[in-house]
DNA sequence: CCAGTCAGTCCGGAATCTGGACTCACTGTA
DNA sequence: TACAGTGAGTCCAGATTCCGGACTGACTGG
């Protein structure tokens, strides 16, 4: 057994991204965020085809991320809200809009700004829960047994 | 034409997870994080398929979030680097580690443990940057023409 | 009666993913 | 000199997934 044969990383971004990690999970999620619950819906605003956002809402129900209720019963009809969980991706959302503003907007600025009931237009920034300071890259080590490269850039 | 031909939002989100929105790409960007930038060393820390990363870090490459450089010329080495674009994804990958750190670690806590120079663990929190308050969802209403539904819950 | 909404499923072809083998061009060890 | 190993990929064929569009079934509203 040679290095070549090192087993993946653990990790809980890769976890996370087995059950998000993929373009219209995360968009489906969104959403919800927006206020759109039904599948009809999402499937207009995603622009996914059917048969993948309702492969994705399963993945994403048993994952207990949604919650996928009745609200009719003649004919059946149902809706997808957000669980404990899933309220808490609303920081991977915003963070990825505040990247997607930032490198992706074209003229004109962003397609869709979310106001904060602060009253400013919510540009999400990433702290250090203990110090309130902004993370960055350079400042943090990773603190585990398995043997990294050089610290980050 | 009827609401059915509703176009997809168009939102930084959606672009983003455009260039990012898939596993193995947010993946080799956290490797780079943590100091691995050599092709075969990702390989072995994401587990990916090395033609799948290759196709990956070309993406990543073209749209200016890795640099790919060579550190040596015989034989031909390259390594990848984060330019800023690449640097202010730190927050996505962040906030996916926190999610996963809070609903996928097993027993004995989160696989993996930053530390902030601060000298705490790193636990990633979203602010909004005009107030400085968390970020919640149900803090924020969207500002556009295009229509949504009710708030999110 | 007709159109529309809603929540999907079904389909077949296209695209992508996957693991493994292979290629060069070296370097380091025996 | 031979052999093993590293590094950065490419190539392949089979499996899987994705995609757009058509379809279903149970309604509602005009």
């Amino acid at each position: 057994m040679t290095a070549a044969t090192a087993q993946p990383r653990s990790c809980s971004v890769a976890r996370t991204l087995d059950i998000v990690g993929e373009k219209w999970a995360l968009l489906a999620v969104r959403e919800v965020f927006l206020g759109n619950r039904k599948f009809d819906e999402m499937v207009r605003r995603t622009g996914a085809p059917r048969d993948t956002l309702a492969a994705r809402l399963r993945t994403l129900v048993g994952a207990g991320i949604l919650e996928r209720r009745q609200y009719c019963e003649h004919p059946a009809r149902y809706e997808y809200r957000l669980t404990d969980a899933g309220r808490d991706l609303y920081p991977v959302i915003t963070t990825l809009m505040r990247w997607g503003d930032k490198y992706l907007a074209g003229d004109g600025g962003p397609p869709m700004v979310l106001r904060h009931h602060c009253g400013h237009p919510v540009v999400a920034t990433v702290i250090c829960e203990a110090c309130g300071e902004p993370l960055e890259a350079g400042h943090t080590t990773p603190l585990t047994a398995v043997p990294q490269g050089q610290p980050a850039t």
